[in-house]
DNA sequence: GAACAGATGGTTTTT
DNA sequence: CCATCTGTTC
């Protein structure tokens, strides 16, 4: 074992090293119970990197007994890397140091940094369940998030006809919609709504038995479709998330899985404002297994996930409700020295945390202010960019990018907006929206649209990079191996049209399919075979004399036969992002379905043959069509260097960009637009869950009103988009929301009272 | 400037 | 389904 202040020189050879805060996490003895709170930009990802290398390396604790979870797949990823990372480098200083030991220098060359545990929760219910099952039991599938949505529809709300019955419906449509507005309400909801309760059960530790369901046969048709749901899930040896977790917890519970928590020592948590009761409770127990060692990291400014269970009061009350489990409290440690922003951003940032008066009361009690970088610029000053519509905003936003990045610059008031130099490139900027789409639910054309128009029909053209917002449907490949498969598997269009339960827009974008296809097949640059190969599908007919088209192929055979002249789906890694959407959804289908993804040949026998025919229309085809299922982005490279990014603020929570845009109101033209995502007058949907379930959970009725609630996610999501940024932050918006103007909203300085702080006292710089 | 008719736009985020 | 906006008419 080394010195600790060995390991911060090492660390010191490669990178700046820790400030003190920073230093008193991760130096903490390793029974030490943590609370971190940090801010965005502190290095937290950097203290808990350290303090695990500093577990192993200072404390020789076997690398295989730490556990460190984060929320996000991107987090986990980025958490890992960085262990391996640092881990490799800090080693190979200390072998180097002349002043460790040769004895030492042997104990370091037996550690095995890739043995620590590292990942998502659910990857580790999931990793516990494979791992440690009891002998001669199979391990549970984990179901794709479309086929439980489809088992829920399916089991829960056709079985019985559960959907049809008038006192569920009414029941529904009031968690739906605050005035029971009947807009967008349709058996998807419902049976959305269904799955969200069924969440809840699980996520906040419902006690089921206390949910009134004898008087209300509302309630009792919830909890049947919960149990035909469950029931179809079992039958197939199948779970879900909730039922993944669950499952962990109660084994834990039960000191089921020994072979795992004798070999732990220490659990350390990311992202915790994210977290829910049932994850609390699997974190506790694990916890319990290692005598309390138990940090958490996380920022209750940043609590974005409520409507997937999370409750931030978890962390905020971190040192209560550890105190009473382990009976004893945590150290608190604060990071408030920001190393991402410049020191007005950092300024703006600690303004926009305490604008709202009532906000201030579900932060964590006497948390202090950010303090920028020792080595922070001033920087530019925070510019607004407001236009009187969308498409001027994005005619002007689209030069200025221009302009910084391929041009001279852009001069604002007090400064210039330049890339960088030495190999600042587009790459370097960043649109974070509500929603990436680019395309309103009304089918308009939305900023993220207009924006890659705009930036496309300048000289040089800038693209952008937008997987979640662009269309999948409406992709060329997708559109030509979608194509393809229709034309081979229904080449008279007599079956896809009929298929029951496809809806009127997937059969819209199909007719688009089959003619892109066909187009590509007569087309002079079509591969050679390419047409001989489908009509054999088509008729099916082997080609050969005296060898019968088989009674059974399968789907895949057919994909795999058509990628073969489709080359860009396997050669380039774009492609291969949408041939995997071809075969996820494929294996959904699978799951799914009584033909298992086999296409039925039998001349004898039409009906059958068919069926298989329509079951691959209906679950592997028109989902994609209709654009439910989404790209993998764990397959995208990394956001490339040439092209603007453009995502949600979800998912740039973590990242930070140098120049970056955000989108506080392009959608917001007049007071039409929707209030839940700018000045709330009530809770959304996920509220009224959580005041319909958690007065039966150990969770307790929420203490603040939906409202206010609505109000304080509203205020987290741009505190979190406001905290991105390095060196420039660009609000835009179309001119009626801007501040004091006549659409009031959040992220143009409004608190809940209706009162726009910045009207008088703006704190950007208007361009 | 009031009163009326007809048009418009309407839930996001994800393991 | 319905609140709000826009345009027309007096």
């Amino acid at each position: 074992m080394i010195s600790i202040d060995d390991l911060h020189r090492a660390l010191g050879s490669f990178r700046p090293v820790l400030d003190a805060q920073q230093r008193s996490a991760v130096d903490a003895a390793p029974t030490t119970a943590l609370f971190i709170v940090a801010g965005p930009g502190t290095g937290k990802t950097a203290s808990l990197t350290l303090r695990i290398l500093k577990l192993v390396l200072v404390d020789g604790m076997a690398p295989r007994g730490i556990l460190a979870t984060t929320f996000t797949k991107k987090a986990a990823e980025e958490l890992r890397s960085r262990v391996l990372g640092w881990g490799f480098r800090i080693i190979d200083a200390l072998k180097a140091d002349p002043a460790i030991s040769q004895s030492q220098k042997s104990f370091i060359e037996t550690i095995d940094i890739n043995q620590v545990r590292t990942g998502t929760i659910d990857a580790l219910c999931e990793q516990l369940l494979r791992e440690f099952r009891n002998p001669g039991t199979q391990s549970p599938v984990l179901v794709d998030e479309f086929v439980s949505k489809t088992l829920m529809l399916r089991e829960g709300l056709f079985g019985s006809r559960r959907d049809q019955d008038p006192s569920l419906d009414s029941f529904l449509l009031d968690l739906h919609s605050e005035s029971a507005k009947p807009y967008n309400y349709h058996v998807g909801t419902k049976a959305k709504l269904v799955k969200e309760i069924w969440e809840r059960r699980f996520q906040d530790q419902v006690v089921w038995s206390q949910f009134p369901t004898g008087s209300a046969p509302a309630r009792q048709l919830v909890s049947d479709a919960h149990q035909s749901y469950e029931t179809a899930l079992r039958l197939a040896g199948l779970v879900d998330f909730s039922l993944l977790e669950n499952e962990v917890l109660l084994r834990l519970r039960a000191g089921q899985l020994k072979d795992f928590t004798e070999e732990l020592k220490v659990v350390l948590v990311d992202e915790y404002q994210d977290t829910n009761l049932m994850q609390e409770q699997i974190y506790f127990q694990l916890a319990a297994a290692c005598s309390g060692s138990l940090a958490v990291v996380g920022d209750d400014d940043q609590s974005l996930y409520r409507f997937r269970g999370a409750t931030v009061d978890l962390f905020r009350d971190f040192p209560l409700r550890y105190r009473n489990q382990f009976g004893r409290s945590p150290s608190t440690v604060f990071l408030t020295n920001n190393y991402r922003s410049s020191q007005r951003i950092v300024s703006f940032v600690n303004a926009y945390a305490s604008l709202d008066l009532t906000y201030q009361a579900v932060r964590v009690a006497s948390k202090p202010a950010l303090i920028h970088g020792p080595s922070a610029t001033a920087g530019l000053p925070v510019v607004g960019m407001f236009r009187n519509t969308v498409k001027e905003l994005a005619e002007d936003l689209a030069l200025l990018v221009h302009a910084a990045f391929r041009g001279l610059g852009y001069s604002i008031p007090g400064g210039r907006i330049q890339a960088n130099a030495t190999g600042g490139d587009v790459g370097d900027c960043a649109l974070l929206c509500s929603s990436p789409a680019e395309f309103s639910a009304s089918g308009k054309p939305r900023l993220p649209l207009l924006l890659r128009q705009e930036l496309a029909s300048l000289t040089p053209a800038i693209q952008v990079f937008n997987p979640r917002g662009e269309d999948t449907s409406t992709v060329d490949v997708v559109e030509r191996l979608g194509g393809l498969l229709l034309e081979c598997l229904d080449p008279n269009n007599s079956l896809s049209t009929q298929t029951s339960g496809v809806s009127q827009e997937a059969q819209t974008v199909f007719a688009n399919w089959r003619q892109k296809a066909i187009d590509f097949a007569s087309s002079a640059s079509a591969p050679p075979g390419l047409v001989a190969y489908a009509q054999g599908w088509a008729n099916r007919d082997s080609g050969r004399v005296g060898y019968e088209w088989p009674r059974i192929t399968t789907a895949i055979e057919l994909v795999y036969g058509l990628v073969h002249y489709l080359p860009e789906l396997h050669n380039d890694p774009e492609g291969q992002v949408y041939l995997e959407v071809f075969m996820r959804q494929l294996s959904a289908c699978q799951q799914l379905g009584k033909f298992e993804g086999r296409i039925i040949a039998d001349p004898a026998n039409t009906g059958l043959s068919e069926a298989s025919i329509k079951e691959l229309v209906r679950d592997f085809l028109a989902p994609i069509a209709e654009g439910v299922v989404d790209v993998n982005e764990e397959m995208m490279e990394t956001f490339p260097r040439d092209r603007l990014s453009i995502l949600s603020i979800h998912q740039s929570k973590g990242l930070e960009f140098p120049l970056t845009i955000v989108d506080v109101g392009s959608d917001f033209k007049d007071l039409r637009a929707p209030a839940f995502k700018r000045m709330p007058t009530a809770g959304s949907a996920s509220h009224r869950m959580e005041d319909l379930l958690r007065q039966h959970s150990p969770l307790g009725v929420p203490a603040r009103t939906q409202t206010d609630r609505a109000f304080d996610d509203l205020f987290r999501q741009f505190f979190v988009a406001f905290s991105r940024p390095q060196d420039v932050l660009l609000l835009v918006g179309v001119t009626p929301t801007q501040p004091g103007g006549r659409v009031p909203n959040v992220a143009t300085g409004w608190d809940r009272n209706g009162v726009c702080r910045w009207a008088n006292n703006l704190p950007f710089v208007m361009i």
